[in-house]
DNA sequence: TAGGCGCGGGAAAGCGCTTTCCCGGAGAGG
DNA sequence: CCTCTCCGGGAAAGCGCTTTCCCGCGCCTA
């Protein structure tokens, strides 16, 4: 008996309830209630229904922390996004929270803001608190920290690709196919004079996306000239700014590709203040389709990538790293696909639609004009 | 010496860096080690710096769980927002996430979506965690597990209003004075059938908000005929079958304001679909004023709730429940102000505009149609 | 020079849990 | 009936840290 007294008496919360309380109430050892809650086999199921009922009683919840500490492993996953204030982020949060939890992880969510030291404090924090893995979303990240992790052998997954090393679980977004089906849906409109608002091309990702516009274009035999290809930074202010650049030209194009939803947005918004009209003047064609674009004005032809098998894949990959012995272990790349979805944000180029052929074409993607 | 060899050989994740290395490698006890850590000024400034290069040259980080199970405090934080996915709250989180963790503290976030049985899991989990304290900001919660808690003095932050018990600390938002703003903007102008599209009814902000509506309207002698008070949800979709509702009315109001922005975009999309021009031929009003709303096309007049404020609010009520001897305890309540801002998704009735007070009014407010 | 005092730092307890080790009792076999 | 084996459960160690307790050293005063 005589429960030695704490030497930090009024540290504890009041009304905490530890295994100790359990085992009092069940008339059990703490190692049995133990043994109970992880439902280990070898207890008594007699013993072990005591041990619930107890359990019920007092209100017992687990203290995770010291589960943790005992166990190394705190069950905890860490995620970094680029901005959680950008939709398709939630989005993708939301999906691998839920996964997560079902899998009994808790999820401790940062966003890097795009700022080098905001990543590595967030990735140090990360670490302090012991998480299990780590997730980084955010479309390309260079970090030293980053690398020494690796070298660990701390799970980490990336998006679109980690460090150089062996070993390393990346998700690999297929950006060729989605875009080229965006640039041959407008080639096959007959728009020729296509232009590409990039993401900061610092990000790996925003580079990707560049190339592979830049490749299905040559692939039609168009050429991009340079004042066509303007670098935005996936808000809409930077949208807004690189589509002033593309409208302050001589040669307007006929239709911009933007390399995330939010640049689309900003775009619109643009478009809206110098009275072009979309899909009339020009066409829109946004990337990621957010839950957003669908209800733009008008609803915003984009390609799709699935954040659901994003954070479905992530998870996987995490928990490969993590669970030795996983069914799936020697698992290396994960393939997302990506897929053009036409909405009305887009439509045959200006000034080049006779009446005979929006007669044949009949309700045409985006010809129902505002 | 003679490091007693762990129980647990190979759980330890290798390559983690305990404080007895750092001990070790300064040559000190691990007790002078946690004092350095914790700049406890009895340790003399030459040691304390010998334990700061060893920290350095073993790259300790200390760990957050030992801690906390120690301390009994985490140092972790609980968020719980109604959606995630909804960008209100995405804004929110991003400032609560940089105060707290100026702060030191670290956020556990979770969406309810609304399901009470979410929550309940919910907070489970964040008491499992141990976190510090819990800000429920999903605008109105009945839980008999909360109650519960605040009966136990664990500390909780709400907005609006929590159960009703003394003690409870509470962020108020002032939705009277931003919605008066509104239907007097509207009112001004000339409308006398405003609708109101409220959020869910369940919540008790979204009663608040309708209550003020109605509160502000009366204000004015104008009536609201129920069929102009349509229950929405607080997403697009709702907004959209909000609308469709009020457009199959015999006398479309000439003026809607929605509970909140996603709505008001939703309805904004409605009536795309219908072919009405917003502003010209009804006006639109939003409740939140998400970064979103701006770049609406039209700019959506809404109500700003700084959710800056919101946050501050929250993590110093938080700091309050748990920090004994805060500067600041005892205070309980925290108000939160509102106020609308006028872009162009709002302008006369349709029909009541003379060409003199076109002239008159210059550059009014939204009239720069599309 | 001896006793008192203060202070810096080490030893150790213990936070709440998991897991190993071991012991006692039950069942089986001789 | 006695010994061996097996098994369920208790005692205890220890996860990484904080904090109390206490000891020893240096300085001051008598």
């Amino acid at each position: 008996m005589s429960t030695p007294r704490s030497t930090h008496p009024e540290r504890r919360r009041p009304g905490t309830i530890s295994i100790r309380d359990v085992a009092k109430r069940a008339g059990v050892s703490i190692a049995t209630v133990s043994r109970a809650v992880n439902r280990i086999p070898t207890v008594d199921p007699e013993l072990a229904k005591r041990v619930w009922v107890a359990i019920d009683e007092v209100g017992y919840l687990p203290n995770t922390q010291a589960r943790a500490l005992v166990s190394g492993r705190s069950r905890m996953l860490g995620l970094i996004v680029s901005e959680i204030t950008n939709p398709f982020f939630p989005e993708l949060v939301q999906e691998f929270e839920n996964l997560a939890v079902a899998q009994g992880y808790e999820v401790l969510i940062g966003s890097t803001n795009y700022e080098p030291e905001r990543t590595e404090s967030l990735i140090r924090r990360m670490l302090q608190r012991n998480v299990d893995g780590v997730a980084v979303m955010t479309f390309g990240i260079e970090e030293e920290l980053v690398q020494k992790l690796v070298e660990r052998e701390f799970p980490l997954v990336f998006v679109d690709a980690g460090p150089d090393l062996p070993n390393i679980r990346v998700i690999k977004v297929d950006y060729g196919e989605g875009i080229r089906q965006g640039v041959q849906h407008l080639a096959a409109l007959g728009h020729r004079q296509i232009a590409f608002i990039t993401g900061p091309l610092r990000l790996r990702s925003a580079v990707a996306r560049r190339d592979s516009f830049l490749k299905s274009m040559a692939e039609l035999g168009l050429t991009v000239p340079t004042e066509h290809l303007v670098e935005g930074n996936h808000t809409m202010e930077g949208g807004i700014s690189a589509m002033e650049q593309l409208t302050a030209l001589s040669d307007l194009p006929t239709a911009v590709m933007c390399s995330n939803d939010m640049t689309a947005i900003g775009v619109l918004h643009a478009l809206y203040r110098t009275t072009h009209k979309v899909p009339e003047e020009i066409s829109v064609v946004g990337f990621d389709d957010i839950h957003l674009a669908q209800f733009m004005l008008p609803p915003l032809t984009t390609v799709q990538m699935s954040c659901k098998s994003l954070a479905t894949a992530a998870v996987e990959a995490l928990r490969v790293g993590i669970e030795r012995d996983h069914p799936k272990a020697h698992k290396t790349e994960w393939h997302i696909p990506t897929q053009l979805v036409v909405r009305q944000s887009s439509t045959f180029p200006r000034g080049t639609l006779p009446a005979l052929v929006r007669q044949a074409a009949g309700k045409a993607p985006g010809t129902n004009s505002r």
